[in-house]
DNA sequence: GTCTATAGTTCGATAGAC
DNA sequence: GTCTATCGAACTATAGAC
């Protein structure tokens, strides 16, 4: 990476990141289907053609999308998960959360475009659930032995149901419709309140599966 | 409605009926950019300009799609909350959550390939977010009156939110992807195991906002 | 690497017979 | 109400020049 901030018309971007980054944002706002390698094209200012020179097909472009952040998301978490190890005390339940929801609301991890892509992935059919699986089971394991190791009166069962709501609780704010705060009546909810909200709820969550 | 069992290839449903079973279920499987008038005319065993004859448009199928089970699902909770209103006992968090849920995850409520499409709907996009709020958010309000008449502690604002992520958990397990029982290692859920997991995890976590 | 041009397919929607 | 046939547009992908 280069010295330069990183905006969304780095002059420094190739064109294979441009391409990307376009087809990003327009796989989030109108998903796989609804999205044409033209409109891609179009977007990133390149021609069409250089859409299938980069990425061969479609279907190995929106993977490819999908790959660059996983692996931002991922390192982070891990990187969390390391900096427990490293302290004297151990996480609480809410630190743990947190460390798992956090990478995945942050602006490194593609911010809300790539955000209503995971979550359209993450209640896919069986195209989707592929992806889910070869990207994100291995982390998942690793946070469910986190959450039975602060509480160990839960079950492998509870502890993966717990995780898994959890994380459907992490889709609902990453797909940011809006519809909490409408029927709430608030503003537009900030990445930190979004993220408390959520900690609290599903750390409680959890709880609701065995005594603390 | 006849005095006929209503199933899957019932003789005596007419041809507009059969269009919505069979575009139900694509849209489901397929999203809607996903399916085409052609895949549905062909699964549903008539010409494809019938489609357009009954429904016009691709747009206002889909639209009478989401309206046909909606009513079912939001008729079946008005009940549940009328059942309520007409014991000496008032229900508690998990009753409320159990009446909220169970209509969207029942088989009458259109069963797995309608539960899809409500899945992508809640976390879709602009245009799916006007669907959810004409035709889910009066119910909403509803019941987040009724989780603060359970629980007079949490403010309208806890009250929204934890209504909005129960919600989340809900659309997580009408998605039926499989991946919490890959993850627990267990066979793939019934319908009562699901609803018992996300009434017992949202039930807590709206608790996570106040006392009880 | 990047472009223009286009081949070949599939799409939503309509016309018109019965 | 239901069909066959088809229009015009949009799609993915490729060919070939630079």
């Amino acid at each position: 990476m280069s010295t330069t901030v990183q905006t969304v018309s780095d002059p420094a971007a190739t064109n294979r990141d441009t391409i990307l980054d376009a087809a990003e944002v327009l796989f989030g706002e109108l998903g796989f289907a609804g999205t044409s390698m033209r409109a891609i094209a179009q977007a990133g200012g390149v021609a069409q053609a250089l859409l299938h020179y980069h990425f061969d097909t479609k279907d190995q472009l929106f993977d490819t999308v999908v790959k660059r952040r996983t692996a931002q998301i991922n390192a982070a978490r891990l990187d969390n998960l390391a900096a427990f190890d490293a302290r004297d005390t151990p996480p609480t339940l809410s630190d743990l959360l947190h460390a798992l929801f956090a990478p995945a609301l942050a602006h490194q991890g593609g911010g809300v475009p790539y955000a209503r892509i995971l979550a359209t992935i993450a209640i896919g059919g069986a195209r989707e659930q592929g992806l889910v699986r070869d990207n994100y089971d291995a982390i998942a394991l690793r946070f469910i032995e986190a959450i039975k190791t602060i509480r160990p009166a839960l079950s492998h069962a509870d502890a993966a149901w717990g995780y898994s709501l959890a994380i459907a609780t992490l889709v609902s704010a990453m797909a940011r419709t809006g519809r909490a705060e409408r029927l709430a009546r608030e503003d537009e909810a900030s990445d930190d309140i979004l993220l408390d909200r959520i900690v609290r709820f599903a750390a409680a969550g959890i709880d609701g599966y065995g005594p603390k």
